[in-house]
DNA sequence: TTGCTTGTTGGACGATCGTATAACAAGTGG
DNA sequence: CCACTTGTTATACGATCGTCCAACAAGCAA
């Protein structure tokens, strides 16, 4: 009589994986101050000792988490922006409505960020996996702005106001999903746009 | 030969207060993960046990953090409007730009802001309190766009729009302050007022 | 001064935290 | 079928968490 086995064993890389994926729902659902080893543990159904052995800390799973995160948002976006066509215009627009659509307009994943901003004030490691992915998402939109006509001198700022909007429209419609829709908020997005460009043309 | 007192004895409302300031400190500083009775006790300079006896839990003291935070904003948001004159215009410019200029742009107060947006999704008290501010925001910018002539049918998708800005703003101004300074979030805010009230004009 | 009220302290309590590690077992090569 | 490697579990440990409460003392009234 064979009894079925207590545990099965998993690639490194996916078992990382599965702790990130359980570290981001629990940083969703919880909040920063929940994210611990066990609760992150049972949502990932493994033992508590596994976050040590692959990430030596919890806080080290909080930052890859971010990482992780971040990557699959830039991700999303290249994906919106190739799927525009070649008109600077619709790319731009495809950029930035993208952020309120599937995959990124994931109330799940709005809630895992938001407590990642929650962090950056007091750790470091999150501060700089910040600047790296807001900086990264200013380039972008620049580059984008540059191919819509936007003078060099006014680039920056209009990266600045689409990355404030964006955000604004992204925390909102997390904290407060019966104030507005994700429609609303791509007709917002847009119209800002609208705005930037026709000013410029 | 007499020994200076122990402690000194505040009045209850005095003494509540110094606990909210020490409490939105703390959140400020270290987020809400490090909002613990304790820290908070130290900071106010007092022993662990007031909180209790004041509050009751530390989750009602966060709570009342939020709710008198929440209403010094609204008091410095409306002494800017009553500086702003008579002008439709320049109210509602007042009114948004306020968000950018001390007392409101003050980094701690915007990092305690983000402590509250993070604990909105676990803690329904203070999803209700989060609910109430940003209802209350945004009534009272659709009046300020109804006295500069926005229709009825837009004036929500445009209170709406203005709150994310202010609010993105408001976050990269408190999570990467390198980046860009009050003035530019001024003028970002000014660009996109003008955007909305001279298309109705 | 004396007594009373009560704001305040400081520690006890069990629960949970992060981390480290010994014991176990799954899967593989012999 | 048997070692052997190592992914995995389960527990131990000290620190810190929130809450509670008995004891203390500051300030006022008499």
């Amino acid at each position: 009589m064979s009894s079925k086995p207590a545990f099965k064993r998993a690639e490194p890389d996916a078992r990382r994986q599965s702790l990130i994926e359980a570290c981001a729902a629990v940083l969703a659902r919880e909040g920063a101050s929940g994210a611990s080893v066990r609760t992150i543990a049972v949502a990932a159904g493994v033992s508590p000792g596994l976050v040590g052995h692959y990430f030596g800390s919890v806080d080290a799973l909080v930052a890859a988490t971010y990482v992780q995160t971040g990557a699959r948002v830039d991700a999303a976006l290249e994906a919106a922006l190739s799927e525009a066509g070649a008109e600077p215009g619709a790319q731009l627009e495809a950029f930035v409505t993208a952020s309120f659509l599937p995959p990124i307009a994931d109330p799940e994943l709005l809630a895992t960020w938001v407590s990642f901003w929650s962090l950056v004030r007091s750790r470091a490691d999150i501060a700089g996996q910040h600047d790296l992915q807001y900086a990264s998402f200013r380039a972008r939109l620049e580059v984008l702005l540059a191919g819509c006509g936007i003078p060099a001198t006014e680039q920056r700022l209009a990266a600045i106001a689409i990355t404030a909007l964006v955000d604004g429209l992204w925390l909102e419609l997390c904290l407060s999903p019966g104030s507005f829709t994700a429609d609303d908020a791509c007709a917002i997005a847009r119209a800002q746009l609208d705005a930037i460009t026709s000013t410029n043309r």
